[in-house]
This record gives structure tokens, C-alpha cells and sequence, in this order.
DNA sequence: CTTTTACGCAACCTAATAGTTGCGTAATTA
DNA sequence: TAATTACGCAACTATTAGGTTGCGTAAAAG
């Protein structure tokens, strides 16, 4: 299976994907799917497999309520990609331009 | 076309980009496609593709000498998603939890 | 009870991705 | 000069992704 910063980062790579994350979190109150989908120009199913891939990564969570499934964002599942960042954060400014090998203690 | 952070999303999105990648920031030399292609178990064409992926990113850079082609990571335009990530800091630990609707100054 | 609404499931289409192999060519080595 | 090496280009294949439509069903509203 891929591993879980994989399926985070594919998540947000897609252009629509980050924007409805970016609805939900600004909305900052939990949100039907068809409501949701309003906002958007592609259909509810369009909507709906999106909310899949995000819910997948942990992004945001879905609740059931009556026949209403009310989705809300998670943002700290972000925190996995800042992670995996910080360890090129020491390269950024190449502080450490040309020091020859480094130990390896960072995953792929 | 697609957005900057789209491009750079897409490209470490991917396990085998973040695996060249990350060999060649701790290589901390440029290396030839060839000679980095061994360390890997897909063809060098394959590997020539991702490449030419992280290239278009601007996350490595290439330089032809001879008949060889170098690669160096330019780890810098990781920053790119630092940024993104930035906005999204300030809802991490729900510090602002139900608050109603921000202004919405962030892209996507 | 009937109608509408919100949804999931499944089938389908198209385009993009990750990978391959084969071949040509320019640079290096023998 | 001849052989080898490093590479790009192009064609091909299989899988995944983003999107659609149609249909069934349970909840809510009339």
C-alpha cells in the first residue's frame, strides 16, 4: 500500500481537492455534501469521489446525520507534510552547500 | 496551464520523485543521470522521466558536461509549500475553533 | 401517503501517469 | 578508427485519476 505521506501529499496535489479543503476550513463548521458541491462546478459524484481522497488522507472527516452527510476539516493532518519538509529545511538556504554525505535518517 | 504549487505538489507526490530527490540532496554533489539511475531498481528512461518531472518543479537542476548530464537538488523550492502550508498553520491545534468566517486572503 | 431531497453505488469514458523497449547519435575510451 | 558509454526521442502498454450519467434507497417535507 502507499504509505502515508503519499496519500497526503497526492491529496492536496490536486487543484480541486485544495479547494475544497480550503471551503471547509474557512466555512469552519461542518458542511452537507450537496452544499458543498454548490460551490463547485463539477457534479455532486465529482464532489463526492473528491471528499473520498481527502477523507482517505485524514484531511477531513465525514458525519453522518439523517440523510445528510456533514463533512469538516482536519488541518492538522497537515502537520505529516511539514514533517516530512523540516528535514530539507536545512538545505534551503545552503547553509550546508557542499559538506559531501549526510547521515540518512530521513524516510525516501 | 497548472498553478506553481500544483506542479511542485504533483511532483513529490510521488515515492519514487521523493526517492531521487532525497538522494540527491544528500548526495550534495550533482551526479549523472546514469550513475543515479543505478540505485534504482526502474530503467533509466524512467528515471529520465521523473526527472524531467522534478526538473519542470524546480526542485533539481540539470547541466550538461560531455555527453553527461548532471543533477543537482535545489531544495529550495520546497518553499513553495511552506507557504501554502502557512496559511493553514493557524488552524492546526484548533486554537480557532469555531469562529465563523475568515477573510479569505489565501489562494486555492 | 406521496413527493422531494441527499445520498451511495456502479458503469462508463477519457486523459494522464508510470513504466517499458528499441533505436539513433554524440562524446569518450581503447 | 572502432567500440563503448550516456543520453534523448518515440512508440507502446497498463493502470490510475478525474469526470460523467443513471438508478436505487432512506430520510424529510407536503
Amino acid at each position: 500500500m502507499q504509505d502515508k505521506i503519499t496519500i497526503v501529499l497526492k491529496a492536496i496535489a490536486d487543484p480541486t481537492r485544495r479547494e475544497l479543503f480550503h471551503a471547509l476550513v474557512i466555512a469552519a463548521t461542518a458542511m452537507p455534501i450537496t452544499q458543498l458541491s454548490a460551490q463547485f462546478d463539477i457534479s455532486r459524484q465529482g464532489v463526492t469521489k473528491h471528499l473520498k481522497v481527502l477523507d482517505d488522507a485524514g484531511l477531513i472527516t465525514i458525519e453522518t446525520l439523517g440523510r445528510e452527510r456533514y463533512c469538516k476539516a482536519t488541518p492538522k493532518e497537515l502537520k505529516e507534510i511539514q514533517k516530512w519538509l523540516s528535514f530539507y529545511e536545512q538545505f534551503w538556504d545552503d547553509k550546508l552547500g557542499k559538506l559531501g554525505t549526510f547521515l540518512d535518517n530521513s524516510t525516501s
